[in-house]
DNA sequence: TTTACTTGTGCAATCGATTGCATAAATAAT
DNA sequence: ATTATTTATGCAATCGATTGCACAAGTAAA
């Protein structure tokens, strides 16, 4: 079978003796068009199986319904759920989404921004690389008019919406339970990088120790990557130096698994001994034994809230997006490593 | 700052006294241009920050630079792992990935291939959806001439070029080693789904019995939706009807997980009272507790591999895609929950 | 020197839909 | 009955790049 020839809106007119311009008006329900001309419009249209180009459309208007969509990672939960919030708004409104990754590589982070651009995306929404320091591929984007909303790593030099999670409140919430299941010897994790949502973390522990009468202590707090085998080192550490501790706050699940694989190689009972709080909610944490409390970050939801700036930015007279800052409450997971039987 | 307008090749053309047909063609590399314009063609672009219009320029020539990415679930480890392999090969390559989720609902995944059409994208890749038996939206996809590669879940109804990987391998593999170890009564979980991956395994654990002079024993196979609790249900009900089994099998890592959540309970101390395995290697595998013997499905390779055949096709004189099937060849991740030290 | 290619550009149509402006017909206002 | 207004549609330009065909100038072959 030969491939038929689309119908385009050219077709339609001839065959009702009308011109293109009509039927495009009709299909886009133009209030100046009679009830039955639009009637036999889209009556043909659906007689001759038309489809718009959009394509076609995107020249002319200037709207490609296209989001171009950046994040580190695609394959980690926390980014291909955020990926799926957006997917969900978008599609709801007839919008599609672009995916690309940086892999935290700057210079892959400027293509992909260029690339979007060429591809004449209505708008941007990104999460920014670890290692990313300036924001000109973001500033054109912006000076082009286009909405631009940043997600989970943003940055205050930016004028433009961001969504994140209240970080503090999350590390105050997680530090607070522990003082409550009786700890009172409270170790945490975190980061290296200066990046924001560590340094918050941190506060918000200080913070929730200091609100309850505990002295932070500064040789309770460790520093690394927060993968697991960071989080097996500092475990490692403390238990070699004989650190007097009854819990773990870290600030990512990953170095929380690590600890807790120590603790119990070395005999010490979680959460008996020790008392274990991750950040994230990685879907494994309900899976390792015992089950990992942890903060989560409504990453789905995070998602729709971009995406629904986004379109507000995108809808409104200026399509410049208020440079407004959402901030998540996120909310305590508390699951078995952290929760004390008898106190 | 007013947004400047942006520079098209007719402002290349006038500034050198050419037209907007010599521009296009230096700037796409055709041979007929001499050495000198093109390389004034080539200054003046970087000297007006010239960038291509996507869009104008695949409404002329029909080639959009875009591949349409259907998944069921966008943020399954799986799935996520697969975008991400195609990504990678496409964006290496200058095309972009649009991507949707159908949700395993047959509407949404007629909607997505529609709107992939309407988008006017290069080619489609997918997975099809469990509850979906037409395939009209994927025949219309072929008769344009468009190439479609399916991944994973795929049907022998569609002549067009498809991945997937040897789920009998897998199971054959999977079955030997627990034999290997010594179990004799091993448990399969299946599901109730006619889908063929979950009959390949099971094809596969029926062989790797016979093989080894093991009588298959229907009163050992367990069907349902292979979720965790369907583990959970599966594994009470071995213990309680006090079958004799020393090993299981499971045709997913959730319903695996599940079994072993409810042998821990129950005193039974795996792997030694019983052996587990899983299937897909799911992230959580390694963080349970012991860590679970489980099969690589190789996603990132997987989506490598089907982006190469898309452009194969895309390549092709025909674009037509030869209606090959790779099969990828998984592998067995021995972890703590299937290694007996001694036999 | 004449004829035949080759090389490098230009002309103008085209992809398919959108949209500002003009206009004919129908209706309302005076 | 005349003028003003509304309604419905057409005309033609436009978005920006691509491409088949034409053609002038230069080079090679006869």
């Amino acid at each position: 079978m030969e491939h038929s020839k689309k119908t385009t809106i050219h077709d339609i007119a001839e065959r009702l003796n009308v011109t293109a311009s009509t039927v495009s008006r009709a299909l886009n329900g133009n209030p100046r068009i009679s009830d039955n001309t639009r009637k036999a419009v889209l009556k043909a249209a659906r007689e001759l199986d038309y489809e718009p180009n959009q394509i076609a459309s995107a020249l002319r208007s200037g709207r490609t319904q296209l989001i171009g969509m950046l994040v580190p990672t695609i394959n980690r939960a926390f980014f291909s759920s955020i990926i799926r919030g957006v997917e969900e708004v978008a599609n709801s409104l007839d919008y599609r989404v672009i995916v690309s990754q940086s892999n935290e590589i700057f210079e892959n982070e400027e293509n992909a921004v260029k690339a979007f651009l060429n591809a004449r995306v209505d708008g941007i929404i990104a999460s920014i690389g670890k290692n990313t320091e300036h924001f000109n591929h973001y500033k054109q984007v912006l000076d082009r008019g286009l909405p631009l909303v940043l997600f989970d790593r943003t940055t205050p030099k930016l004028q433009t919406g961001q969504v994140v999670i209240d970080d503090y409140q999350g590390a105050y919430m997680a530090t607070t339970h522990l003082i409550e299941q009786g700890c009172e010897r409270i170790v945490h994790f975190t980061s290296e990088r200066k990046i924001d949502i560590y340094k918050e973390r941190y506060r918000g522990y200080v913070n929730a120790l200091q609100d309850h009468g505990i002295e932070p202590n500064h040789s309770l707090v460790f520093s690394g990557n927060l993968q697991l085998e960071d989080g097996r080192k500092h475990a490692e550490q403390l238990i070699q130096g004989k650190v007097d501790f009854d819990a773990i706050f870290s600030a990512s699940d990953y170095a929380a698994m690590g600890a807790m694989q120590v603790l119990k190689e070395n005999g010490l009972k979680v959460p008996d001994d020790v008392a274990l709080v991750g950040f994230l909610n990685e879907p494994f944490t309900s899976f390792t034994d015992p089950p990992l409390t942890s903060v989560n970050q409504f990453p789905i939801e995070m998602g729709q809230t971009a995406a629904n700036l986004f379109f507000n930015a995108l809808n409104s007279d200026k399509k410049k997006i208020i440079p407004k800052k959402t901030v998540i409450q996120p909310e305590l997971i508390v699951r078995a490593s952290s929760l004390r039987t008898a106190p």
